[in-house]
DNA sequence: GCCGTTTTCGGCCCGACTGTTTTCAGTCG
């Protein structure tokens, strides 16, 4: 697929024309075909030799044009001449903040700076000042900027964006009387990676509770203190705006920050085209209000259902919308089990009593503890004899927590030439198998995959593209096939919630429902506390559009093993 | 550069904050 590099050049096309200070409006124009030709499903490929590039939303003439060229010649003109008018490394410095494209132009035409060392020479020598429309301040907060950018400052986790709101919401409500407070922006989205943390509170003294926000005892600096914003960093890194407004505007606003930007674009046309004005005050037409109080105002001015933040990203669920037809998203009450967790046999902390009764706190019905197996020294994996102590030892304890079911269940290595760790004699007296790769990623990773798929015990393939957000790119493989032997096999395909992991990632998850597989939401619980992640599954789930028959932990025990059964005798 | 039940030309989301101005430009989200 050269979706992504279609993507990318055009992303890179948009960054060089704003940088020479081209019209807002063409920049844009590549910004929004770069994002929806990187989200397309499809292969562009395919798309172009049946000719309907232009039927992709963003693409007309020109940029149809440019597409078939680099698709039959392997080079894009504008795109050649446009990097080549402009180095690599002055580009860069747009990702620097409060540095814009007008500031680094202006830098570069007068005092020659190509890169961030020249940037930091004209800082230091005072020359940035003296230009015209700058100063100290300014050149204070782009030094500051600098220093950020610097730290490499990466987007966050989800996983670690969720807990940092709580508490700051916490710390805030102590301090001051705020009415309603909550997390917008793509925490509320539940991106798997959060830039921003976007907070908004509704109050009638904003100013204050402003104050209060920028002097919490985590903040290490203060970006922006007004009436209605407030902006810093907190840690080393992590920036969080804070937005306060009245109870008449609470739900305009709580849309409007929330977002996605792309989301919000594609609304407010639609307003503007029926007269009406949307900002994040509220609703208007002309200059009476006609809704801001409640968030789903906004959307039914427009004869539009409330739209659920995660599916807010411009990818056709405005359009449902529209007709009422938006999917019943999961919700994590609906989920009945967690089936992959690890205990203490292997490289778990907990014991398989206390997941159980844990497990039953949270209202599920089963719980799958599923040890790693003996490849998996470095977890402690489990040999053959170990596999059925712990069958008996769960029977054991089973007898002591009759309201929740224990399953026994292992995660499989798949070994370098695709055969499992264990026998099927083993694997036929557990009663969830489930799968992964866990070593030699970089090899014949798909093939192995697909042969794991074939063994009729194996009933989940976990976290499929080994991806870690942080840290790794996954296997190197074809997820098209993967997704095809699911399909074909009935195995079903995990969303692992650990936070590093996510995996299906919401995109992919949202192909896979498309090609008719099913997926497990499970945490990969290695303590106790862990069991929470599982809501962090559940946010991929819903921004892949999943409904509760999609998941088969939302299912009774009995239809669960039913649809295992299946898989075992084959389809 | 895209797009069309007001438009094939003239629009394109819109406001807060900051700093450098003396009425506004740049940046951000």
């Amino acid at each position: 697929m050269k979706n992504k590099i279609v993507a990318a050049m055009f992303e890179k096309i948009a960054d060089v024309l704003e940088f020479q200070g081209e019209i807002p409006f063409k920049v844009n124009a590549y910004r929004k075909a770069a994002r929806v030709i990187g989200e397309m499903q499809e292969d562009i490929e395919d798309v172009w030799r049946e000719g309907r590039l232009r039927e992709i939303p963003g693409v007309g003439t020109a940029l149809a044009t440019k597409i078939e060229e680099y698709l039959t010649t392997g080079k894009m003109t504008k795109y050649e001449d446009v990097v080549s008018s402009v180095s690599a490394d002055l580009i860069e410095l747009l990702e620097i903040q409060n540095l814009g494209p007008k500031t680094a132009a202006l830098a570069n035409k007068k005092l020659g700076v190509e890169n961030l060392n020249d940037l930091k020479r004209v800082i230091a020598d005072g020359s940035l000042a003296k230009l015209p429309g700058m100063g100290e301040k300014k050149v204070e907060n782009i030094q500051k900027g600098i220093e950020l950018y610097e730290r490499a400052r990466a987007r966050i986790s989800i996983g670690v964006a969720l807990p940092l709101v709580e508490e700051l919401i916490a710390e805030l409500k102590s301090r001051t009387q705020v009415k309603k407070i909550e997390a917008a922006g793509s925490t509320r989205r539940m991106r798997e990676t959060v830039g921003d943390i976007d907070i908004l509170v509704e109050t009638d003294r904003g100013a204050e509770v402003i104050q209060a926000f920028v002097h919490l005892p985590n903040v290490t600096r203060i970006l922006a203190a007004g009436d209605t914003k407030g902006s810093v960093i907190v840690g080393d890194r992590i920036q969080v705006d804070l937005r306060a407004v009245g109870k008449e505007s609470y739900g305009a606003a709580l849309q409007y920050f929330t977002g996605s930007k792309a989301h919000n674009v594609h609304l407010r046309g639609i307003a503007r085209k029926n007269g009406l004005k949307i900002n994040e005050y509220g609703v208007f037409r002309g200059e009476e209000k006609i809704g801001g109080e409640k968030e789903a105002d906004v959307y039914h001015v427009l004869d539009l259902v409330w739209i659920p933040p995660e599916m807010r990203e411009d990818r056709g669920e405005i359009e449902l919308a529209a007709q009422n037809r938006l999917p019943h998203l999961i919700e994590l009450k609906h989920i009945k089990g967690d089936l992959h967790v690890h205990s203490h046999w292997s490289d778990g902390k907990a014991t398989i009593a206390a997941l159980a009764i844990e497990a039953r706190q949270r209202d599920y019905r089963y719980i799958a503890v599923c040890d790693h197996s003996k490849s998996a020294k470095y977890a402690h994996g489990l040999e053959e004899e170990q596999v059925l102590e712990k069958i008996e030892e769960i029977k054991q304890i089973q007898e002591n927590v009759p309201d929740i079911k224990i399953l026994s269940g292992a995660e499989v290595d798949i070994l370098a030439d695709g055969s499992l760790d264990y026998p099927d004699e083993i694997l036929a007296q557990l009663d969830i198998v489930v799968a992964a790769i866990h070593q030699g990623f970089k090899q014949r990773a798909t093939e192995r995959m697909l042969a794991a798929m074939e063994n009729p015990y194996v009933f989940i393939l976990a976290h499929p593209t080994g991806r870690l957000i942080s840290r790794r790119e996954g296997y190197r493989l074809e997820l098209e096939k993967v997704f095809q032997k699911a399909a074909e096999t009935g195995t079903i395909l995990e969303i692992n919630s650990y936070y590093d992991r996510l995996d299906l990632s919401d995109v992919n998850a949202r192909r896979a429902k498309e090609m008719g597989i099913k997926l497990s939401i499970n945490s990969d619980t290695h303590e106790l506390a862990q069991l929470d992640a599982m809501k962090l599954g559940v946010g991929v789930a819903r921004r892949a559009w999943l409904e509760p028959e999609d998941v088969i932990n939302t299912y009774s025990l009995e239809k669960l093993l039913k649809l295992r059964d299946e898989k075992r005798k084959g389809r």
